[in-house]
RNA sequence: GCCCGGGUGGUGUAGUGGCCCAUCAUACGACCCUGUCACGGUCGUGACGCGGGUUCAAAUCCCGCCUCGGGCGCCA
């Protein structure tokens, strides 16, 4: 089995075993071609009747789509081939055989469902616009790493089990920890600026993140990738180049090692890196803009959220990635710090890609008391979050962080219409499995 | 959580009360075919989500349930 060659290292001249999925069986009387999936491609299998062994033609012939085959033979070069070379078997093994009725079709001549294609997620994977989504997908996680790295910052775990939550407690999923009362993380944002108070100062995790939110939406999950950054001695506009570089080093690593992939994508051609620098719009500014437009019915005045209709109106008027600043402190978390100048104004911004929010961040609240006073005003009781609170009393730094959606990354980048395509498994209101 | 729209062979669909023992494609089975590359040809198998109701007559109308998708709220 170590010894199989993949299909697109199959070299003229050559003796080889390739092993597979049977993608296809064209027979047309006297000859037949058997078309072989691996990982790497595909590659034709021949069979000539008269000239070949019976039992051989018969075993090559009778193998079920996406049955697993073993070949053995000599790779010819073969202009008529689809690849240039075919195998001519001396052997051929059915290692796994399928069952000829499939539940969806990895040949792609008929669509599938999202729901069908989620249900069989192994088989939706055979198709090569499928897997080069995570292949893709991996590329970018591994950009953002390296990004990080070049950093300064130490990727970390946090824990996924906990005792309280971030904001409350209504978005949280509970779980029973040996008789206790616990939740699955909504966010590592109090463990992430635990660590900016350590030696550590900048950290970042890619990790999981779990909401209980009923929502039912092509851009939500209940399980999602969050790219978390936080560091010391960081203000807003320092997090905003860090989330800015993370996000552009996802798109140039795309666009220069996943070629292939974004062919099998069919977007290979009008795929392109932002060039220009992220415009960063104050949320006065943002109001006025979305105003001008008048795409909305009513005005927005300050103090309001944006509405989903309000950041696409506003993402059609700036046309690529633009930050959020300045926004009302009071539709932002406790743990956002207030403006220096007006405390009306907090340090959080949003990067928005013009489908969606990519990015939430800010500066946060270092100072012990105005923490406090934080956690009073939201309604939250600072003595459950005393492991976290009391950590801002043996000197932490400045700091400031954010959190981004791998998912909502990943979409946003290939045009995917539903999250759930950019997940394997997807967890969301209604699906629990597989 | 609120609102809207769907569920028809394995898969994806057509079908707005009788022309429907239900269309088409693909898959599946049989047969024919020596260069296919979405191979082609002939024949065949196979379906109205579940339960109740209206009607002479229901895939089609009504009610409940299950289920899928979308919009909003909120968010990443």
């Amino acid at each position: 089995m170590q010894d199989r060659t993949y299909t697109a290292d199959a070299e003229p001249g050559e003796d080889v075993t390739v092993a597979g999925w049977v993608h296809e069986v064209r027979d047309l009387g006297g000859i037949a071609f058997l078309i072989l999936r691996d990982t790497s491609g595909k590659i034709q299998v021949k069979f000539e009747k008269d000239e070949m062994d019976d039992d051989l033609v018969e075993t090559g012939l009778e193998a079920a789509r996406e049955s697993v085959v073993s070949v053995t033979g000599a790779v010819e070069e073969e202009p008529r081939a689809p690849t240039g070379v075919e195998v001519v078997p001396e052997s051929v093994e059915i290692v796994a055989p399928a069952d000829p009725e499939l539940p969806l079709d990895p040949s792609g001549k008929v669509d599938a469902d999202l729901s069908t294609r989620l249900d069989n997620r192994t088989l939706d994977l055979r198709k090569d616009e499928v897997q080069a989504i995570f292949e893709i997908r991996a590329e970018i996680l591994r950009a953002a790493r390296e990004r990080f790295r070049e950093f300064d910052c130490t990727e970390i775990n946090t824990p996924k089990i906990v005792a309280t939550g971030t904001e409350g407690g209504t978005e949280l999923f509970p779980i029973t920890y040996f008789g206790r009362e616990a939740f699955m993380n909504q966010s590592p944002q109090l463990f992430k600026q635990l660590m900016a108070g350590s030696n550590l100062e900048r950290v970042f995790e890619i990790g999981p993140i779990f909401r209980a939110e009923e929502h039912n939406t092509p851009r939500h999950l209940n399980e999602a990738t969050s790219i978390d950054f936080e560091g010391a001695f960081c203000d807003a506009d320092d997090a905003m180049d860090v989330a800015e570089g993370v996000v552009r080093a996802a798109y140039e690593a795309v666009e220069e090692n996943c070629a292939e992939q974004l062919e099998a994508l069919g977007i290979r051609d009008e795929f392109d890196a932002p060039t220009e620098s992220f415009p960063r719009i104050s949320y006065e500014e943002a109001i006025e803009r979305i105003n001008a437009t008048g795409e909305l019915d009513e005005q927005l005045v300050w103090g309001d959220d944006l509405p989903t209709e309000a950041e696409k109106a506003l993402g059609d008027d700036v046309g690529g990635h633009y930050f959020i600043t300045e926004w009302p402190s009071e539709i932002k978390p406790f743990y956002i710090k207030d403006d220096e100048d007006d405390e009306q104004l907090s340090t959080g911004f949003d990067l928005m890609h013009p489908r969606m929010e990519l990015v939430s961040g800010g500066q946060r609240e270092h100072r012990y008391d105005l923490l406090i006073e934080g956690f009073e005003q939201q309604g939250l009781d600072p003595d459950q979050f005393e492991y976290y609170t009391k950590m801002f009393k043996y000197g932490m730094p400045p700091h400031a962080g954010f959190g981004l959606g791998g998912e909502r990354l990943v979409m946003t980048i290939l045009g995917l219409e539903n999250i759930r395509e950019a997940v394997l498994f997807p967890r969301d209101r209604q699906r629990l499995s597989p």
